[in-house]
DNA sequence: GGGGGCTATGGGGGG
DNA sequence: CATAGCCCCC
């Protein structure tokens, strides 16, 4: 039996120390920015495996997937590789896992589809049109979020129509038919076999509630130990998955939910602040413990940060303090034009890097939205420092990857109607909307899906033979699928379908992206098929296409890999929470951007902008620089913006440069800036797209690699591994999984590898 | 009935 | 400024 070292709370203050020992019954951790959140979490749950509970007893849920990664890897420094049998997710992947095992317990197949936000909007967009309605009035993304709305809040379309205020609401917005909406909506997606976001909740909640099989007495037994992290971003419907877990008789409530009341600014997906405000009475006895010291900052900026939180009104009593020095004050820029402050937050950068030796990765641009980092992404290039866009429109939501991803799903579960609609005459086929149209119509009217309407549908001979084509085509790859793995079929579909050939034609700068763009996706399907490591232990082993559509919907950008290179980042402020940079520059200060002016009417809202604001500002450690334009190009006209009132918060003591806010412009206008490059965007995601996962230096040259056979790896032998160079095999179980040590690894060297798929050479059989 | 080009409209943050 | 819907032509 190895000796457990407890000298990790040795690193612990006292406030955090308790609250990572306090192991039983209800915790609250309300940790301020740059507390040692992350810290205190993992350390709770390496001291909960140290005292005995087996990891998988473990269920920690976070709002990315890099926060549960990062947090897995922690704890593994501490307590090994059992770190890897900790249940640690966000909640839409957990539930998405533990869904693909119970769905067909609620009546959804256990591979059903997951519609993103677009696939949603288009299933709305359809029943508008069916039910004559207008689609201006009736628009997608208003109906969309209501119904979100009322699926996080557990109210069905029955309760709905009971709902006066619900009802009410959507007469006012002369939307009285919504209720008919959303009803049809829930209809639509089952038939389809596909769950929303908001299903991820609501189907986990059902499955729960309605707990047939005993099923939930499953799960309570399996998680007795939650942690919860941003409990400030959770909605109501998340607290009663939370709850489903946690309370039943007997149970020791043994849940821990740690967040910040001031950094909740997700109130627009549903969260809500009651759920931490509401926590203490929801259980007995909790512990409170508020960290509240900051290690991050230096002082100008935790008293800056300090002072426009206490415009806020409703707060949970706490003061965040630091004993670090004053630092440097903040600086403030004030341009003319957006372009101007894209040049001199450039400059700033070059000026920083120079005066205090910073590299590029020290540095962030924080933007209230995703359309401002243009600029910046301009002059950067100009200066030649590099940069890595996070956010803005996703790779996966790029039509040519769509296009190839819709085949896949079609592939994956032929009733995805989404998906039909999307490639059914894609590439053209010719068939048009008539026949489309005519093929929705009878889908409605018969509760079926279009592949079913497809497969029994008499019609005319031209229309026939195209769709005859089609099925037939479809079913090749539904065999393929069952026959190989989720790479080959991909390269098969993209073959098969023309896409491949129809994208090569075209050698337009734009056609060339979107060709590079589909050769992405197939890589990073050949990336999953030959990841030989195993990371968590549920059905991994399983590279079927299914699997691989799991894997990537609810991934977003901040989730990939980033490679090891030296880059400035530049992101929402949103997508900046939990992280830290030793310079931060907050850009774009002004009214109607900076408080949103979707904000501007509601003093609610106003609340939750300066919250954002106030995550901008703790994301500094050392160096914090705001800027503003006082006019920039926004919806295609020049607009001219006051200063944002956040900036008059900060009191002149923690500013660098006072400078005179209002009105101070000169009539003067520098040269606003026009388009000039060629396709920034184009560019600044491909930065994000290049798959080099691991430092180059470990990668031996392919062609010097001579794979052996998977069955003759045994203990002891020295193997060398593609990716990870030289390694030692440990052991080898059951499953043919090999644990396999790699001492060119600095982080984690034990990898356990599936022999099934692995990449290993015997350089020595043994010692 | 289907395909291509043009005009009009909307435009936040994200799992 | 990008996409969707519409209109016109084949």
């Amino acid at each position: 039996m190895q000796e457990v070292s407890f000298s990790y709370l040795d690193e612990l203050n006292d406030v955090q120390r308790q609250a990572v020992t306090c192991l039983e019954g209800p915790v609250m951790v309300i940790a301020g920015p740059g507390s040692g959140k992350t810290r205190v979490l993992t350390y709770r749950i390496a001291h909960l495996i140290n005292s005995g509970v087996a990891p998988w007893n473990i269920l920690t849920l976070t709002f990315t997937n890099k926060a549960a990664k990062e947090m897995k890897s922690r704890i593994e420094k501490v307590v090994g590789s059992k770190a890897n049998k900790v249940w640690a997710g966000t909640f839409h992947s957990i539930f998405a896992r533990i869904l693909r095992v119970e769905a067909h317990r609620i009546d959804y197949p256990n591979d059903f589809t997951i519609y993103d936000t677009d696939d949603s909007k288009s299933v709305i967009k359809e029943i508008v049109k069916t039910m004559s309605l207008d689609p201006k009035v009736y628009n997608p993304s208003a109906i969309l979020s209501r119904i979100s709305s009322a699926k996080s809040n557990l109210i069905t379309p029955k309760n709905y129509v009971k709902n006066e205020d619900l009802m009410n609401y959507d007469k006012m917005n002369r939307r009285p038919m919504t209720h008919l909406i959303y009803d049809k909506y829930v209809a639509k997606c089952m038939r389809a076999g596909a769950m929303d976001f908001d299903d991820l909740l609501l189907q986990m909640f059902r499955l729960l509630y309605q707990n047939p099989d005993n099923v939930k007495q499953k799960y309570q037994a399996q998680f007795q130990y939650l942690l919860v992290d941003e409990f400030q971003d959770t909605n109501f419907l998340q607290y009663e998955i939370l709850k489903q877990f946690v309370s039943y008789e007997g149970s020791d409530n043994n849940i821990c939910i740690v967040g910040d009341d001031a950094q909740s600014i997700y109130s627009f997906r549903g969260a809500t602040i009651e759920n931490i405000l509401q926590f203490e009475n929801d259980f007995s006895n909790v512990n409170t413990f508020k960290l509240e010291q900051n290690y991050r900052s230096t002082s100008y900026i935790v008293n800056a940060a300090n002072e426009v939180i206490n415009y806020n009104k409703k707060q949970i009593d706490k003061k965040i303090w630091t004993d670090k020095q004053e630092g440097q004050k903040i600086k403030i820029i004030k341009t003319m034009s957006d372009n101007e402050e894209g040049r001199r937050v450039a400059d700033t950068i070059i000026e920083q890097k120079n005066r205090f030796n910073l590299r590029n990765q020290d540095i962030a641009i924080l933007y209230r939205t995703n359309a401002q980092s243009r600029v910046f992404e301009e002059h950067l290039r100009r200066f030649n420092i590099a940069y890595r866009i996070y956010g803005g429109l996703s790779f996966y939501q790029r039509k040519e990857v769509k296009d190839l991803l819709a085949y896949i799903r079609l592939t994956a579960n032929p009733k995805d109607d989404e998906a039909f609609k999307r490639i059914i005459n894609y590439p053209k086929r010719g068939l048009g909307n008539t026949t489309v149209s005519k093929l929705i119509q009878i889908a409605e009217e018969n509760e079926m899906s279009l592949m079913e309407v497809v497969l029994q549908i008499e019609l005319k001979a031209r229309p026939k033979k195209i769709i005859g084509d089609f099925v037939a085509m479809m079913k090749s790859f539904t065999n393929k699928a069952a026959q190989t793995n989720a790479y080959d079929v991909a390269i098969y579909i993209a073959q098969k379908t023309g896409i491949t050939g129809l994208l090569k034609s075209d050698t337009s700068a734009e056609g060339i992206g979107r060709l590079e763009n589909v050769n992405a996706l197939l890589d990073s399907i050949k990336e999953f098929v030959e990841n030989d490591e195993l990371e968590d232990d549920e059905e991994v082993m399983d590279k079927s296409l299914s699997r691989f559509l799991q894997t990537i919907t609810l991934m977003t950008d901040q989730d990939k890999e980033s490679d090891n290179t030296d880059v400035v980042t530049l992101m929402s402020t949103h997508a900046a929470k939990g992280l830290e940079f030793k310079s931060v520059f907050v850009v774009g200060l002004e009214e109607n951007l900076f408080p949103s002016f979707m904000s501007l009417s509601s003093p609610h809202q106003i609340e939750e902008e300066r919250r954002l604001f106030y995550v901008a500002l703790t994301r500094a450690e050392m160096y914090l620089t705001l800027s503003y334009a006082n006019s920039r190009y926004q919806f295609g006209q020049m607009r001219f913006n006051d200063p944002s009132r956040f900036l008059e918060e900060i009191s002149e003591e923690n500013i660098d440069n006072i400078t005179i806010l209002r009105n101070s412009g000169s009539g003067m206008s520098s040269k606003p800036s026009g388009g000039g490059f060629g396709q920034p965007k184009i560019l600044g995601n491909f930065k994000r797209l290049e798959p080099s996962k691991v430092n180059q230096a470990l990668q031996m040259d392919p062609k010097d690699f001579k794979q052996s056979p998977a069955a003759s790896i045994k203990e002891g032998m020295t193997v060398m591994h593609l990716k990870f160079g030289l390694g030692k095999v440990k052991s080898v179980d059951a499953r043919r999984v090999a644990t396999i040590h790699f001492s060119d690894i600095r982080d984690n060297p034990d990898k356990r590898i599936m022999l099934q798929y692995a990449k290993l050479q015997i350089i020595e059989e043994d010692d």
